[in-house]
DNA sequence: GTCTATACCTAGATAGAC
DNA sequence: GTCTATCTAGGTATAGAC
């Protein structure tokens, strides 16, 4: 037994501990996080069930990984979107379809992320998940009214009607997701989004 | 024993039933589902764990009598906001506000009742409830448009932008719920709902 | 280091005493 | 009919073999 762990060791173990976050996310995105046992995610990474204490300390610990992971993934893609080109209404727009767009391609992880049913560590994450998408719109929505695109309003309330409204379009799973109904979705989901925030219509 | 239960038998098992169901409520609002053992439950109807079998099954069913219940009762009043007088703009500002009031007076049920984690029973039952609540904002969506009060749009989007935008400002329990913030809470809100259904702002 | 087997805990449900 | 005591199942976590 070496002293040091080898730099091969340390890799190692660093892909099994990915490749374990990696088919729990999977696993919770399936069936939800409280389907997801210990059990079912060790079989689903192929190891055993004890093994999963190797790289975590508990199973609220891996629990807690898996959503900061997926919820980091899609507050930092929306914020590249919210922080690009273009002025705030425009931002706006395609704010809400790459919110939704990427919602709709991953149902299961979106609605984990969202409104699953989780143990309380998660339940903490997901209120600051919330939060922090709540922020990027009310920032953009601040934006408009600073430039006067947009009108005098609670750029929180604003963000909270879209978040909730893009959420609420997931949770109920009405009918198979073809491509012509997603289209039309975002269409109207955009255009409600731009009432909301009081821009014109037609922009 | 007698053959058939006496009326005076029948009426004492029937307030001890509601009595469980009263508390059971009470339970569930100041500590959620996942809280809401079925010790926790009887304790506080002051009867003894086993004797909650004697009036349902199982925990499940007493959960979703529970959900049934409270839920009925929040579609039924907004129901009749929305059903009653005034044209459909009106209607859909009174609407709001009873919603949200509703909430705010009784967060740890609203929460329970849209967002809480919950067995799949209660999950399945507030698919629903989501369901019925939208439909009601949808109608009046309707009215509007065929009214020409409002624009063209998809009801059932800002139905769920409604229901989104109220949830979300219930889910995250920001300070102190005084008076005046409430105040003010509701005239924001009554704003961008108004907003998202393209009424005009000062209706 | 990883697996197997198991200990342990929580919570729902039941049976028999009173 | 209600309570006390108990049974059982499911799932987290650990200990020791390989």
């Amino acid at each position: 037994m070496a002293y040091r762990k080898t730099p091969a060791e340390i890799r190692r173990l660093e892909a099994a501990r990915e490749h374990l976050i990696a088919c729990a996310t999977s696993v919770v995105a399936e069936v939800g996080w409280s389907q997801a046992s210990v059990t079912a995610v060790a079989d689903s990474a192929g190891i055993a069930a004890g093994s999963v204490y190797q790289h975590f300390p508990s199973k609220a610990a891996l629990a807690v990984e898996v959503f900061r992971r997926a919820a980091g993934r899609e507050v930092e893609v929306l914020g590249e979107v919210l922080h690009g080109p273009g002025d705030p209404v425009e931002r706006l727009v395609r704010g809400v379809e790459v919110f939704a767009r990427r919602a709709l391609e991953n149902r299961g992880l979106a609605y984990a992320l969202l409104a699953a049913p989780a143990e309380p560590a998660v339940g903490a994450e997901r209120l600051d998940f919330r939060r922090r998408y709540r922020a990027l719109w009310a920032e953009v929505v601040r934006e408009g009214m600073a430039g006067g695109q947009l009108p005098a309003q609670n750029g929180e309330i604003t963000a909270a009607a879209l978040t909730g409204a893009i959420g609420e379009v997931l949770v109920d799973p009405l009918g198979t997701p073809d491509e012509k109904a997603t289209g039309e979705l975002l269409t109207e989901l955009t255009a409600t989004a731009l009432r909301c925030a009081g821009a014109a219509p037609a922009a």
